[in-house]
RNA sequence: GGUCUCGUAGUAUAACGGUUAGUACAUCGGGUUUUCAUCCCGACAACGCGGGUUCGACUCCCGCCGAGAUCACCA
């Protein structure tokens, strides 16, 4: 296979969030799978969007998903510089071989006049186009005065990979912007230099450029360039609506689900897997299969819907899957910053973590979930004498249940084996149901709606603790 | 409005002229000695509409309807 050059180029105006990561996924397979490399460019030409610290959040982002860059900030490469500001050199050369071939001219009309021209044409509901307007005497181009593309309208066909074999005729051709007030070029112009400049081989973006396609088909024809392949990912909606998911949907940043405990595995697998499937019924992808199986005549032409619900359902699946294939270690070293503020050795919660792990859908639901390891709950009788099975008993009766316990489990050998056994043998013997009296230790021990199963939660608690805990409430009642 | 794109259950998808239209999430029901979860079993639920082509259309063609993208000195 043709080894593939993508690139990721993100405009550093913010945090990247769940709607624009998968256009850095998809490059990023794409380079991986064929033994190419993976570009990170940052189109940093509009200055008044620019945000201070974009550029980092954009890298942690990458990072942390796994999908390492192999030429750009930071790693550097045979193509610096990277960061478009620092290009301008090269776009302005490209541009003079424009002018000089008579396919680029100087702009002096006033946005104000321009305007002007746009309302006249939304007046007559004509479509505006620049080129019907064209200034009929342009001064000599420097900086400082706009540098537009002459088009000459006609048709275009192309192949886009996922799309198909596009078409549009001469009408949508027009004089765009290549090189602002400011010097500074425009992305229509700098990122086909860019492209052509770094090698790249395939352009995957969003679907939202193909309908400015010809005009940049115009441009690499008037550069006499050939053009890389066509990639349009289609978008990731919003959960709410038809729209593609921005930030105003309140789309998350991808570090906001790292923080919450997200693996950047089930991240990566989600994401990829939305709009993309290779064709059978796997669900759950390692990042070297996704390399090895991804294809781009699979990615969906239609827009995918964001579904959190079952992003968080893959995060439990690939949380039991470390825990089960790789160990607990491996998975308890993910969890480091998601324990309840306790001091505690991490031996003893990476026991708490071997039991409760398969009810973690993100890794922060240790802080909520696991508070009774760490301290001795608040006793709240109410959760026990208004429980569906022990409100019809009577207080003595639960003391003297919970008495019983205490007695049996003293005597008991601490492993949950042997603790299983003691309490099978005090069912019989109080001639209760489980639900009775495993809900009365239950709660004793946690006052938690839930936890782990009863031996188990004993063994980790520890004797001198678990005994502890049913005196209190024995004291209580 | 011009141009372009898209259209299988609530959601993500499979099917590439012939299937009881498959799978997963969600939902609902059941099972695994309590709870919550895992795991297992089951149920509900879809080819936007209308014409063609064909012995036969989710699959091919046309029209309609619906949804979206884009028409910036933003990317």
């Amino acid at each position: 296979m043709e080894k593939a050059i993508t690139r990721f180029a993100p405009s550093p105006t913010g945090y990247i969030h769940i709607g624009n990561v998968r256009s850095a996924i998809y490059p990023y397979l794409v380079a991986k799978q064929t033994g190419g490399k993976m570009i990170l460019r940052i189109e940093d030409t509009d200055r008044a969007r620019y945000v201070e610290g974009a550029t980092e959040l954009i890298e942690d982002t990458l990072k942390w998903l796994g999908m390492n860059w192999d030429e750009g900030p930071e790693v550097g490469g045979e193509h610096e510089p990277y960061f478009q500001t620092e290009r301008q050199d090269h776009y302005i050369a490209w541009a003079k071989k424009l002018i000089a071939a008579g396919r680029a001219y100087a702009d002096p009309t006033t946005p104000e006049q321009i305007e002007e021209y746009r309302a006249k044409c939304n007046a007559e509901k004509v479509p505006f186009l620049y080129r019907n307007f064209r200034p009929e005497n342009t001064p000599e181009w420097e900086i400082g005065i706009p540098l537009r593309f002459k088009a000459e309208p006609k048709e275009y066909s192309w192949h886009d990979e996922v799309m198909g074999d596009m078409h549009t005729g001469p009408e949508v051709l027009d004089d765009i912007i290549l090189i602002k007030k400011d010097g500074l070029p425009t992305y229509n112009f700098a990122h086909i230099i860019d492209d052509e400049e770094m090698g790249v081989t395939h352009i995957m973006r969003g679907v939202e450029y193909l309908s400015s396609m010809p005009n940049y088909l115009a441009i690499y024809e008037a550069l006499g360039l050939n053009h890389p392949k066509f990639v349009s990912l289609p978008h990731i909606l919003a959960p709410q609506g038809n729209k593609k998911l921005g930030k105003r949907d309140g789309a998350k940043s991808v570090v906001e689900y790292r923080d919450d405990g997200v693996l950047p595995e089930a991240m990566l697998n989600y994401l990829a897997c939305l709009g993309w499937n290779d064709g059978t019924e796997q669900e759950i992808y390692t990042k070297d299969e996704l390399i090895e199986k991804f294809s781009i005549d699979k990615i969906q032409t239609s827009g995918a819907r964001y579904d959190e619900v079952k992003l968080l359902w893959m995060n439990g699946q690939w949380i039991r899957r470390i825990a089960d294939e790789q160990g607990i270690d491996a998975l308890y070293e993910r969890t480091t910053g998601f324990w309840p503020g306790v001091d505690a050795s991490d031996d003893y919660k990476k026991r708490v973590l071997a039991i409760i792990y398969d009810r973690l859908k993100v890794l922060s639901d240790l802080r909520t979930m696991t508070g009774y390891f760490f301290a001795d709950p608040k006793v709240d009788m109410s959760m026990i004498l208004e429980n569906k099975f022990l409100k019809k008993f009577a207080p003595a009766e639960l003391k003297e249940l919970l008495e019983k316990s205490i007695a049996k489990l003293s005597a008991t050998e601490w492993n949950a084996d042997a603790l299983q056994n003691a309490l099978n043998e005090l069912l019989a013997e109080t001639d209760k149901k489980p639900a009775e009296l495993f809900s009365l230790i239950r709660l004793s021990l946690s006052f938690a709606p839930f936890s782990p199963a009863l031996n188990l939660t004993l063994e980790v608690l520890g004797k001198d603790i678990s005994l502890k805990r049913l005196q209190a409430v024995v004291d209580n009642i």
